[in-house]
This record gives C-alpha cells, structure tokens and sequence, in this order.
DNA sequence: CGGCTTTGACCAGCGC
DNA sequence: GCGCTGGTCAAAGCCG
C-alpha cells in the first residue's frame, strides 16, 4: 500500500518519435510543400495527400491527447477507490482492536474449529474486495500442518452479487465444479465449495458463500494456487490472438470499448478476476502491489495496443506514417 | 452422453 | 465417548 498508480509512470503517450517516425519531418515537407518550394517536383494531387496527412496528424494528436485524458480520469476515479479502501480498512482495524482489546466475541464463536475469512488484509476496491491471509495466518488454522501445507495460499475475494440471484458464482474466470454445499453455523445462507475443473491437477478450492451482514456480497475463499494460466490466456494462446469479445488477458477484468470519441480502456473494479490476484502475480494482498507488477504493466501495454490496432483511424495513420517514411528514404536514395 | 449440480451421507477435528 | 461442525464424497438428476 506504498505505491500510488499515479506514480507510476506509464507513458501511454503515442509519441511519433516511437513509431519511428520524425516529425519535423513531416512539418518540414508540409511547409516546404505549402511554401511552394517544392511545388515545381509536386502535383496538385501530392499537396492534397500532404493535406490529408497533415490532417490526419492532427487528429492522432487530438485522441492522443484524449487517451492521456481518459487516463488521468481513470487515475483519479482509482485515487478515490483507494482512499475508500484505506478508510475501509482502517475502520476494520479500529473495530477489530476494540473487539479483541474488550474480549468481545459476539461474531467469532468460541467452539470455531477454524479461523475462516480471517479479514486480516482485507481491502476492498470500489464495492469489491479482497483479504490474502498469509502463511502463518494460515499455520494458526492448523498448528501441526506440515511445510507445504502451511504454504497454501488463501485469499479472499467479496463480490457483489444480485441478491436475488440464489447461486452461489463468481465469476472469475476460472472453470469451477461444485462438489458440496453446506449450510454453517454462522451464516443462515449456504457455502457452496468449488473445485478448479480446467485442469484435472489443479487442487485450488473456492468457498463461495454470501456475507452474513450484506446478502448481497458473496464471499469466495480461494485456497490454493493454479497450476495453469487463465482460461482466457489459454484461449487467446489457442485462438492466436485476444481478439475475440471483450479481450481479457490474464485475469485482470478491463473492457475495452472504442466510441466515436476513440477507444477507451476501462478498468473494471468490479469485476472478480482483479482481486483474484493469484492470477496477477505471486499473490499481492492489494491492488497497489499489482499495479506494480510487471503483468500489470503487460497488461496495460497489451490493452493499449489492442486498442489501437482496433482503430482504424491509428491504422491508416499507421500505413500513412510507414509509406511516409519509404517515401522519405527513397527521396533520399534519389538524392544521393 | 458427458459434464455439471444437487443433496444426503460420511468422515475427521475439536471441545466438553 | 459424544455431540457439534466443517469439509468431502458420490449417487442421482438435470441439461445442452
């Protein structure tokens, strides 16, 4: 929880000089050529391709400069989701200190044979959260478990879920099987258990079960770690490309739309896959940490070239900079 | 027909 | 040892 998202410096900036291309001397043939001091080797039809260029510049210029925007938005929108879960939290701690420090243990029966959901490193982003209970939290559950039980990683996601909606899913990605439901002392509302069913030697576990005080909130439990790479990975690997639907790679949910106004890459809080960061990396508790990781940055470079490739007005510009610069140098294979 | 869900039965751990 | 509880198994049913 040290680092800010706007920190980081990701530059999605589409700078012309990236694309290998200079613009000075795009400006330098498009004066040369308004100045006419080219005109005499120009036709009329080659200052009108100068003008669709130039023009065409321009408004890479403008959606550059309106995905820099979209991404500062997007970097407040997080900011404030952030300072909501660190309010979250430090309320959680304050309860739970007051608790422990009064001996108070109205919620946590004292006959609980296992310490469930322990909401040790709990965060929440934006009506989604997730708590990771480490090692040790996970060596007080069982004392005398051997070393590579005690590295089973747990973590718990909360998801908002329509109340109405009696199943126990969330959607995460992942194939899951159910294998038994089970209602439990403490919660009137069933706990469903999952196996992972992609792989048949994937041992991760999932307990979903809606939250006693918000039935709306379903509280999955992963226990484990998968020994595969997302479904969706997978897919994009089998299909070639990530092209098909909402592209989703990894298990960082984010829709991608492109509107009139150009493409727009929205990260997508709410969606189970973010938390689960199993799928993220070596299982970062908090969301801070994923924005950090290398996956993360992949992610984000990806997204933003899956965009762009989807744009046709970045493809024509594309072709245009390229044949450009061909142009470019055989004018100057002429001159020499 | 294969995969998934449902659900009652069974097992193991824990406290008394 | 007994009862309680959570977790798992497996047969039956459902569904595409």
């Amino acid at each position: 929880m040290t680092m800010d998202l706007s920190t980081c410096s990701v530059d999605t900036s589409l700078s012309l000089f990236d694309l290998n291309i200079n613009p000075l001397m795009y400006s330098d043939r498009l004066n040369s050529t308004m100045n006419g001091t080219e005109t005499s080797k120009m036709t009329v039809s080659e200052t009108q391709q100068a003008n669709v260029l130039a023009a065409e510049l321009n408004k890479m210029v403008e959606e550059n400069k309106k995905l820099s925007e979209m991404l500062m938005v997007m970097l407040q929108n997080y900011n404030t989701l952030r300072n909501h879960m660190m309010e979250l939290i430090s309320r959680n701690k304050n309860a739970d200190s007051s608790n422990s420090s009064k001996g108070m243990q109205v919620a946590t029966p004292p006959k609980k044979r296992k310490l469930e959901n322990d909401n040790n490193n709990t965060t929440t982003t934006g009506g989604y959260a997730e708590s990771s209970s480490s090692e040790e939290g996970y060596s007080k559950q069982k004392p005398n478990t051997s070393i590579e039980e005690s590295k089973i990683k747990i973590s718990t996601v909360y998801a908002k879920a329509d109340p109405s909606d009696n199943r126990l899913v969330v959607k995460d990605g992942y194939q899951w099987r159910k294998y038994g439901q089970k209602v439990t002392r403490d919660n009137p509302s069933p706990r469903a258990y999952f196996k992972c069913s992609f792989a048949p030697t994937c041992l991760v576990k999932k307990k979903v079960q809606r939250s006693v005080e918000d039935q709306s909130v379903l509280v999955a439990t992963y226990e484990g770690e998968h020994n595969h790479p997302h479904p969706s990975q997978t897919d994009a690997i089998l299909a070639g490309s990530n092209v098909r639907g909402q592209p989703n790679i990894g298990s960082v949910p984010c829709l991608t739309s492109i509107n009139s106004s150009g493409p727009t890459i929205t990260l997508d809080l709410t969606q189970p896959g973010l938390s689960h960061h199993q799928d993220i990396g070596a299982h970062k508790s908090n969301s801070d940490e994923i924005t950090k990781s290398p996956v993360f940055y992949q992610f984000l470079i990806e997204q933003m070239a899956s965009n762009l490739s989807k744009d046709p007005t970045f493809k024509s510009a594309l072709a245009t900079a390229i044949s450009g610069r061909y142009f470019q140098q055989s004018l100057g294979n002429t001159k020499y």
